[in-house]
RNA sequence: GGCGGGGUAGCCAAGUGGUAAGGCAGGGCUCUGCAAAAGCCCCAUUCGUCGGUUCGAUUCCGACCCUCGCCUCCA
């Protein structure tokens, strides 16, 4: 068995393969946050699924190098900047720095390059010229510099490799900027946008006068430079299909730095949207819940992975606070058999039980389903729990089913949290309970259970003995 | 208007041409001083609607209804 994901390119579900099929390493590049604001968790949902594919190569036994750009100058930094009158590296620092916080609080593995728009300006600006040298990209009337899809076709590259797009029929949005009024067509887009007097001081210098990159040609240009000119998978969002994307191909192939016939990308992957509360996230309807809104009613950052991770990648997912507060107990039963394993096991060691190892690789082989795969997790959870209650539970046993439970919510980025180890006045107090207990004196008992709420901690009594948890 | 996803129990969500995984919530029982945890059992004759193909469809085809997304520098 192998992996098998669907690809935006084909529209079908494919063996996945790096371009070079004998390599076991994987280069992937996702489409990270534009940072003019804290994200969003309809954002994290990509993140996460980033993540998720980078830990499931690697468990495949790939090694992956991860990219995540930065896109830290764009429209609304921009005006964001103008209105603030901070100035655009400091407005940018800090919205970035608040991502990878919230990427790390999901336990995101950090991707191995985070490159920032505004560190690659030059090779944007190569990239831009060597476009120019082909004969793809113009400069207009407004001096911007625009790519042109009349001569990308006319050279006989295909633009609409990810979604059919008759060109004739494309609409014109309704925020047309009266500087696009100087594009030859309708689809072509910006490379180099012209300054203009509302970006203030954002901008740079250029061989077609001063002014700030395109969105496209960001991920172009640090993709090449991070990845070559051709790598194995990208991913995004589903919104970014068209026309980013698309764009994104129609100039990194456009500059033809590939080898012959070789593909700008090999595979691409797109997460769907979520709803929320069954509708569009939106300010307005207040279901726009960024991470830090969610830990502030209480919830973890594993909590909403977990949640994040019920649902095929590519179906919307409706998240809701019912739905977290569910991820709660499912997690803390998934954390309880772990618990009782490990103290089975007691430290030994054995080869992962291949009965969940197996049930797991099989669904998630299957374009990532980890809602069959947390199916099997659940059935093997069960029967874990079975033979702990019936003692049938060896040591061997445990050790193995340890051991493929690290596996496994390793690769799902789940692993539990070490356990805290209850302070001397809470054990006191939970010795002190014991001891009224066996004195059956059991008004005393349930005060210091009480006692012992407060504090933070609960006691369950387990045949052998009082256990403390973290409430 | 063009293109592309979806509609499965109270909620979330897999899946299949042969009679519906899993999670959460809910109910009963076992265990427990009581709880908690865990275990066992129950919880969709039914998969948006209507037709068609078939021995048989939730799964294939057609129509319709509803919903979401992209075509707007929104993941």
């Amino acid at each position: 068995m192998s992996l098998k994901l669907f690809n935006t390119l084909s529209r079908q579900v494919e063996t996945f393969a790096p371009l070079d099929p004998a390599s076991r390493s994987v280069r992937m590049y996702c489409c990270g946050p534009t940072v003019h604001d804290f994200a969003h968790i309809g954002n994290f949902r990509t993140f996460v699924l980033a993540d998720l594919v980078r830990r499931y190569l690697e468990f495949r036994g790939f090694t992956t190098t991860h990219v995540m750009n930065i896109t830290d100058v764009e429209d609304k930094i921009i005006r964001r900047v103008r209105e603030t009158g901070v100035r655009l590296q400091e407005y940018t620092s800090g919205y970035t720095q608040a991502f990878f916080e919230d990427h790390r609080t999901l336990n995101c593995l950090m991707p191995h390059h985070v490159p920032r728009a505004t560190d690659y300006i030059a090779p944007i600006i190569e990239l831009i010229g060597r476009l120019q040298e082909r004969g793809l990209a113009y400069q207009a009337a407004d001096r911007s510099v625009y790519f042109s899809i009349t001569k990308y076709c006319g050279c006989g590259h295909r633009y609409g490799q990810l979604v059919a797009i008759q060109a004739d029929q494309l609409r014109p949005g309704e925020r047309v900027q009266n500087d696009e009024y100087a594009k030859e067509s309708l689809a072509d887009f910006a490379l180099w946008k012209a300054r203009v007097p509302e970006d203030g001081d954002v901008y740079w210098p250029s061989p077609w006068g001063e002014g700030r990159p395109g969105w496209h040609i960001e991920c172009s240009a640090m993709g090449m430079a991070l990845l070559g000119p051709s790598f194995d998978l990208h991913l995004g969002g589903e919104d970014l299909v068209f026309p980013h994307h698309e764009d994104e191909i129609a100039q990194s192939e456009g500059a033809g730095l590939q080898a012959h016939g070789a593909p700008f990308v090999k595979h691409w992957v797109h997460g769907a949207f979520l709803l929320v509360e069954g509708k569009k996230m939106s300010k307005s309807l207040g279901n726009y819940h960024t991470l830090r809104d969610l830990l502030q009613k209480g919830y973890s950052g594993r909590e909403v992975r977990y949640l994040l991770m019920t649902a095929h990648y590519r179906e919307s997912f409706n998240f809701t606070l019912d739905g977290l507060a569910g991820a709660r107990t499912a997690l803390a039963r998934l954390d309880e058999c772990a618990a009782k394993l490990e103290e089975r096991a007691a430290g030994a060691t054995a080869a992962a039980d291949p009965v969940l190892i197996e049930a797991f690789s099989r669904a998630m082989d299957d374009d990532l389903n980890v809602a069959a795969a947390w199916g099997g997790i659940f059935d093997w959870v069960r029967e874990q729990n079975r033979l702990l209650a019936d003692n049938r539970m060896s040591q061997d046993l445990a050790a193995a089913a340890l051991a493929a439970w690290r596996q496994v919510s390793g690769t799902l980025g789940l692993v539990p949290p070490s356990g805290v180890e209850a302070p001397a006045e809470v054990v006191a107090l939970a010795q002190e309970r014991q001891a009224a207990r066996k004195a059956k004196d059991f008004r005393r008992s349930d005060e210091l259970r009480d006692e012992l709420k407060r504090l933070g901690w609960l006691v369950e009594d387990t045949p052998k003995g009082p256990k403390l948890k973290r409430a």
